[in-house]
DNA sequence: AATTGTCAATACGCAAGCGTATGGAAAATG
DNA sequence: CATTTTCCATACGCTTGCGTATTGACAATT
């Protein structure tokens, strides 16, 4: 579904982007080039000349989805300098119906590729220590804090799932921010 | 790896057990009949005289997988009647190195196929269901009951995914059951 | 001893999907 | 205007993996 007829010619980013989409709704397994050929209107002809193989695919899409991750963090979070407000924003954000949480909860499943599983080692442990910093700016001494990273992360990792598992089953009862709130509340000390 | 030159026949319970080893370490889509038939010692001829298809092997092995899961669940979970120590059990056993566990995990990944999202959905709504219950019991109303649900199964569900992805990265800092007792001294109130 | 039922091996057809080879059209460049 | 570069189409070969067909071996039954 791309707003067709815009530009005559295609280029890396262009198929980035459109394996993104694969990935955030059907998972890396089902990245099939012939699939993404016809999505972005051309044949596989096309994709060889942009890209080796599949696999350099998938890491240049993965590669662009961490950066861009980073830089929305790097301006929506980090720009808060008081760690109590700045955690909540964080939640909050996590609450947000993004294309990069969704490709977050696909590519924990796909973690059998080795090149998945380096990129999702790295953006985990890169959140974490934002967080665990977050929380000693707070007062948490280094151990606590570490754990409370855990948590606050699982939290949000397993709410991904929940709402993809789930369905309207929930967002009926208790709208997402309210969720966020919470959970906020819990975590984050008064 | 199996203890070879045990009994002569197979039967489609040993079938289902090989793939439920498959789909707790590399997911659904892995489920390959050749593969299972030669972990089994034999070939595809013999996995077509128990089963009619791929399909069916993975539901009779996911259903397996859901009422094995059930039975623990109330042998050592409701077996327990003061809700305060209930809850801090299931803490606990959600933090145990279980195949099932495994298995939740990587059937997150693979909700794609829509009889996995089935018994995922099923699998899920009880979890919330008891563990709200329990959060009842204790004394919370009904829709804190319900967050308090939803925040502690994600904080499981991330956990499961955390572990998978870090590797050792984490369990030298910090043992897992004290992370358990951590979570559980959070959720949990006193 | 003969027959039937149970479990498995082998061989085949078929579709999906990756990667390659080759040629062509359109745009940029000289 | 000629030529090179850029981007894409078509056609092919190859592998993987599902499902079927056929045959066989061994055990149970009569």
């Amino acid at each position: 579904m791309k707003t067709t007829a815009k530009k005559k010619s295609l280029n890396p980013s262009d198929w980035e982007k459109a394996t993104l989409d694969v990935i955030a709704h059907q998972g890396v397994s089902a990245v099939a080039v012939e699939n993404i050929a016809k999505d972005l209107g051309v044949t596989k002809g096309s994709f060889y000349w942009h890209f080796a193989n599949r696999k350099d695919l998938i890491v240049a899409a993965l590669k662009r989805w961490q950066s861009d991750d980073k830089e929305v963090i790097k301006q929506e979070i980090w720009s808060i300098p008081d760690p109590h407000e700045r955690l909540n924003a964080w939640f909050l954000l996590s609450a947000q119906p993004l294309q990069s949480h969704l490709i977050y909860a696909t590519l924990l499943a796909d973690r059998q590729h080795d090149f998945v599983a380096k990129v999702l080692k790295e953006v985990t442990l890169e959140r974490l220590a934002y967080l665990q910093k977050s929380f000693q700016e707070i007062g948490y001494v280094e151990g606590q804090a570490k754990q409370q990273a855990l948590m606050s992360y699982s939290v949000y990792v397993g709410y991904l799932h929940m709402a993809k598992t789930l369905h309207g089953k929930f967002k009926d009862s208790n709208n997402i921010e309210n969720y966020a709130k919470y959970v906020a509340k819990q975590l984050i000390p008064a």
